[in-house]
RNA sequence: GGUCCUUUAGCUCAGUUGGCUAGAGCGCAGCAUUCACAUUGCUGAGGUCGUAGGUUCGAGCCCUACAAGGACCACCA
């Protein structure tokens, strides 16, 4: 015996991984219609987590899958420079340090960055490997690679050119704490308990019989130092008068316009709204409506500055609150506070209060873009797995707003954008903003004028948007668009869609066929999980403890498209179970060989016929399952095909009657087709399989099994022996599990089988014999066939033998209602009726048999 | 405020165009076991499919309302 009693993962997977990467098996064999998969780059300076390993099963099952079936395939890896994220991780490494940002230079920390994320680079690798990620390392990018920075600043210069990009002076929202602006998507909401201040604007002059201020509501008072008007409804007839007249500014005593715009919302406060267009996204939009000037009192620092009144100026935005409260209070001029609930945006990092802020800022007009992406959903060209989540895609893409790419972390491409330095002798129609790729110098020269480098970086969504095209380039143009992008549910927005929308741009074709996306893994408690809850699943040391197959079955048992689900240990353990199981299947299969080396008997029984013809229904339903994405129902499939039919009924029936050369048969198909859930294992018994050229073989190169030919009389005849078989075990345990003698009256597939039923149902003896008083009749079987029982056993079973009376009685008149029913015979299709009709003879029949059988006793 | 998802056995989940006795894993109970595997085998118990209506010969599945949980979106200052 060459394999040990149970299968010890640690011991095959780092071996067979080096075996199926040096034997060039992950790269795509040029044969065949392209099967591509780009896998959505991890962070290169991380660790693998749960919901890696659920995107690498998924991933690698599909991979493994349609290579096996022929197709020209490649799985593309990638690592991703994950700019805020990682960024947020040197620094803290560096305030570790006693050091901070402000010590180096944008070009230094970047350098630095670099140096940092090399150091970890190769672990996220190595726990791919682990894992058994079968993707193609020769052509593994990283997304600051030469080649990734290229094509992105490309896409920046034609998206300049057709007008799509713009500079622009907006409210971006901004992370005091990381000093950096952030998408809209990236900013976390969150409800808070705020209050809603109620304070009097004086009116300049005010008019006989008219109210002498405006009282306005605002959670934010501080920033009423960057007001520029108060703004009420048009037709709101309680301010109609004053439109148009003036309010002095309290604190700043400033004059400001009142204002009508029909964005203001009557009910909401006096129905009186305050404008600061610098520092809120709607008062910012109201105020380019009105030409308003927009007054910034909020540096990025986080702290008030001019033209902010002096006494305020370098307060926190949270002591400005309190010393503006207290100055209007003491002016007479707070009507009233009131507690409120409110949603606040906060650094999904931090935690911290975002603080919208005017900045100027590259800007991608995406509404065109949006456009042609929505048709392509719409239109079918892309395929989403669920289907709901491209119809959420459609909705996102139709109020979508123009996307902020600038980033003022130094972690991240530059933008190859360089200002003209201000100098008199320039002349008048010299660019401010010119295009360059220069960006490794901060300072360059063309035709005589200075130029700055933009400091700031790209967003990583705006390069890895672009992922699908760019790994695609070069000798592998086959590969694009991708079959299919499989990622998480919660980067549909910022990523998925962002690759359709630059994938149609740039290349006039959507940038893959379809989507599926997985949800979140959860903890076992259905938690989300998170470092700070301290209930993170670490793949590594799932796999350490029960292997790289078992996590990976494991993983994606029960587990449907799109939904977060818990994960499971107990799943992952019967996952390492089922491993063994093919290990022992295989060992079976080899004692049962080298027993019979030299005389491979070819009948081909009963039990091998059913087995082929149970092993053919399984590839059919894997192949259906795979076809649409149902990875739990092929495993489960899988499962039971190989432990219950081949394992507790075929192989049990070859240890009494040896067919050799249908056991080889049964175990190669059977690695074949568990060989994209279970890669190591099936492979690590596949090299200690005898073979002519053991060098060049491994599963992972194999063919899909093909159909699989029997005959289905046998099979049925199988499945009579096994139905008997089950009933007499069931009658067994139910008397009390000793071994018994089973009677019979010649039934033909008793006698043809004996041996094999004596075996298989544990039985003391088959003998032929009529009915005798100490013995019970199998139930629902047809045959006359009894099980040896004493009198009191007999008188025991009545109670059981009742309930069987009961049941098959209500069923008889279950089936008797049905087809007395005349629409059901009108309306149900053909064959249902024809069954019921069968069901119920059958059932009378049962009912006949135990009513015999009661009154016997 | 809006949109979407979920609700099926003790737990985690399947259940593909409605079709008649709703499945799996784990857990639980009983029995077995020198014979590939105790990471085992056999047998079994356990569900009025969230609630209330409706459509239909027939509903876990379709429709309506409601409830609970979750996710996302939104400019209510």
């Amino acid at each position: 015996m060459k394999l040990s009693k149970t299968y010890q993962p640690n011991d095959y997977e780092p071996n067979i991984y080096a075996l199926w990467e040096s034997s060039g098996a992950f790269k795509p064999s040029g044969q065949g219609d392209p099967y591509s998969i780009v896998m959505p780059p991890p962070n290169a300076n991380g660790n693998l987590h749960a919901g890696h390993a659920l995107f690498v099963a998924l991933q690698d099952i599909l991979i493994r899958y349609y290579r096996m079936k022929g197709r020209d395939t490649i799985w593309i890896p990638g690592a991703d420079h994950a700019g805020f994220e990682t960024w947020v991780v040197f620094e803290q490494a560096l305030t570790g340090q006693g050091k901070s940002r402000f010590d180096y230079s944008r070009d230094q920390l970047y350098q630095m960055t670099w140096d940092f994320v090399d150091e970890n680079r190769g672990n996220m690798e190595l726990q791919l490997r682990a894992l058994g990620a079968s993707c193609d390392w020769n052509h593994q990018i990283f997304t600051l690679d030469r080649e990734v920075t290229d094509v992105v600043f490309t896409t920046f210069k034609k998206l300049w050119d057709d007008r799509l990009i713009y500079r622009g002076e907006r409210i971006v929202n901004y992370c005091t704490y990381h000093d950096t602006s952030f998408a809209d998507i990236e900013v976390e909401y969150k409800e808070e308990q705020g209050k809603l201040w109620y304070i009097d604007y004086p009116l300049v002059f005010p008019k006989a019989g008219q109210p002498k201020f405006i009282t306005i509501a605002t959670t934010r008072p501080e920033t009423m130092l960057g007001d520029e008007a108060v703004a009420v409804n048009p037709d709101d007839p309680r301010y109609a008068k004053l439109v148009g007249q003036k309010l002095l500014l309290p604190l700043v005593e400033k004059e400001i316009p009142i204002i009508a715009d029909s964005e203001v919302d009557f009910e909401f406060g006096t129905g009186a709204l305050k404008i600061t267009p610098a520092h809120d996204p709607t008062d910012f939009e109201i105020g380019q409506r009105h030409d308003l000037p927009i007054t910034a009192v909020i540096g990025t620092d986080g702290l008030m500055k001019s033209p902010a009144p002096p006494e305020f100026i370098n307060l926190t935005v949270e002591q400005a609150r309190e010393q503006v409260v207290e100055q209007l209070d003491h002016q007479g001029l707070l009507r009233k506070i009131e507690d409120i609930k409110h949603q606040v945006p906060h650094c999904y990092k931090c935690g911290r209060v975002i603080q919208p802020l005017p900045k100027n800022q590259w800007f991608v007009s995406v509404k065109p873009l949006a456009e042609r992406a929505k048709k392509a959903i719409r239109s079918g060209k892309i395929k989403f797995v669920p289907e709901q989540k491209g119809r959420e895609l459609e909705r996102y893409f139709d109020e979508l707003r123009d996307w902020n790419i600038s980033r003022q972390i130094a972690w991240g491409i530059p933008i190859p954008a360089f200002k003209r330095v201000e100098d008199e002798t320039i002349s008048g129609n010299t660019p401010e903003w010119i295009f360059d790729t220069r960006v490794d110098q901060t300072e360059i020269e063309v035709g005589g004028v200075k130029y700055i480098r933009d400091e700031d970086t790209f967003d990583t969504w705006f390069s890895s948007g672009q992922w699908p095209y760019i790994v695609t380039r070069g000798d592998l143009t086959r590969f694009y668009p991708s079959t299919v992008m499989e990622t998480g549910v919660d980067i549909l927005r910022p990523w998925v869609a962002r690759m359709i929308m630059l994938g149609l741009y740039i290349t006039d074709d959507v940038p893959f066929d379809e989507v599926y996306l997985h949800g979140l893994v959860n903890d076992e408690h259905n938690q989300k999980m998170s470092k700070s809850k301290g209930n993170v699943i670490n793949p590594m040391g799932v796999v350490e403890q029960y292997g790289s197959d078992a996590l990976r079955m494991g993983i994606i048992a029960n587990r449907s498209a799109a939904l977060s689900q818990a994960f499971s240990t107990s799943t992952v353990v019967a996952g390492r179970n089922f491993c063994n199981k093919l290990w022992n299947i295989a060992r079976l299969t080899q004692l049962i060989i080298d027993d019979n080396p030299d005389q491979p008997q070819l009948e081909y029984d009963i039990a091998s016929n059913w087995v082929a013809c149970r092993l053919d229904q399984a590839r059919r339903q894997i192949d259906k399952h795979l076809e649409e994405y149902r990875f739990a129902e092929a495993y489960d499939t899988l499962y039971h095909v190989v432990w219950n039919d081949v394992a507790d009924w075929f192989l049990e029936a070859q240890k009494l009657h040896q067919n050799t050369s249908v056991l080889k048969q049964v175990l190669n198909v059977v690695l074949k087709l568990a060989h994209p859930f279970a890669p190591f294992v099936t492979e690590a018994i596949w090299q200690s399989l005898d073979t002519d050229d053991k060098s060049t073989t491994l599963l992972i190169s194999q063919q899909w099994p093909e159909k699989l030919s029997y005959n289905s009389v046998k099979v049925k005849k199988f499945e009579q022996v096994k139905n008997l078989v089950s009933a007499v075990r069931n009658l067994t345990a139910e008397l009390g599990g000793k071994k018994r003698v089973l009677y019979h009256n010649s039934e033909k597939l008793v006698e043809e089988n004996c041996d094999v039923i004596k075996f298989l149902a544990r039985l003391e003896d088959v003998v032929v014999a009529s009915r005798s008083e100490e013995a019970l009749r199998i139930p629902a079987l047809a045959e006359e066939v009894w099980l040896a029982a004493s009198a009191s056993e007999i008188k025991a079973y009545r109670a059981a033998l009742d309930k069987r009376l009961d049941d098959a009685k209500q069923q008889v008149a279950l089936l008797e209602k049905r087809l007395k029913n005349p629409n059901y015979v009108k309306n149900a299709p053909k064959n249902l009726v024809e069954q019921s009709t069968a069901e119920l003879a059958e059932q009378r029949a049962t009912l006949k048999r135990l009513q015999v059988e009661l009154k016997n006793q």
